[in-house]
DNA sequence: TATTGTTATACTCTATAACTATA
DNA sequence: TATAGTTATAGAGTATAACAATA
């Protein structure tokens, strides 16, 4: 038997707001690399999921199509992603992240989690665990 | 004997990409309440920790004074949020949630999980159980 | 005619700086 | 003189609507 409505209902509320204060404080924690998290997310999208046009990078993103345009201005503006014709369809164009853009993408990463890291270092060993699963289960609920 | 650090970033990294993922994707999903995150998460504080002065608000919710003077007027103006002047300090107020306040949270609470129970409730118990621990634990992440 | 991407424009949210009232 | 709160103003970030190029 599976647990009640009821349970789940109180799950999704401290589980809601567990995230998103979590979320807020890793925000406000970034350091200064002059990129929006937006961009960084954009940025980190291309070079896990490789060439991709405006349009599929922004549906992945989930904002428009011109807010996307001008985010990606400022990436390209920067040396951290090219542009290349698409191969068949002359309106359409593939991004990716430059290697500038995959090196900036490891420092950001590794100073970002500079906050984190202590943190959970800091933790018992049962509850890294729990956080090791609970981040698998939380990316399939993203993804739902 | 605790995990290395290798293992801490690598968690870190896994951990943080899918909190902030979850949270883009739960500020996408809420329902037209023409109230912002950051006006529920302040109403909500008000809700938890009783009568606040701006200020104290403002640095609980890690915004600066004048962008709470700004939300509080919002919710101020809808009933949301009482202001009383403070019992010895005149410079000071105390704000603190309206019933109504209270009502349109409880409300809205169950609109924007109306998103995640169902996904929650599809989920095994075992993942579950995982996420039921991970909420407190991430809890204590951000408070840290 | 439909689709991809961009430009033009406006709105929301938050910040810093300057100001007012009180301590 | 310092502090609490507000007002004035500006800067990101994202959205919708209109447009250009291509299918």
């Amino acid at each position: 038997m599976s647990s009640s409505t009821a349970t789940d209902a109180a799950l999704a509320s401290s589980l809601r707001i567990s995230v998103m204060r979590l979320a807020r404080r890793l925000r406000a924690e970034r350091v200064d690399t002059d990129l929006s998290i937006s961009q960084l997310a954009a940025l980190a999208t291309l070079n896990r999921h490789g060439p991709l046009t405006p349009g599929d990078l922004a549906a992945h993103e989930k904002v428009q199509p011109p807010s996307m345009t001008k985010l990606v201005g400022c990436l390209e503006q920067r040396g951290l992603v090219s542009r290349t014709p698409h191969p068949t369809d002359r309106r359409q164009v593939l991004l990716a992240a430059s290697e500038q853009g995959k090196a900036l993408l490891r420092e950001d990463r590794r100073r970002r989690e500079a906050w984190l890291s202590p943190r959970l270092h800091a933790l018992g060993e049962h509850d890294r665990a729990v956080l090791r699963q609970a981040a698998e289960i939380l990316d399939r609920l993203a993804a739902s």
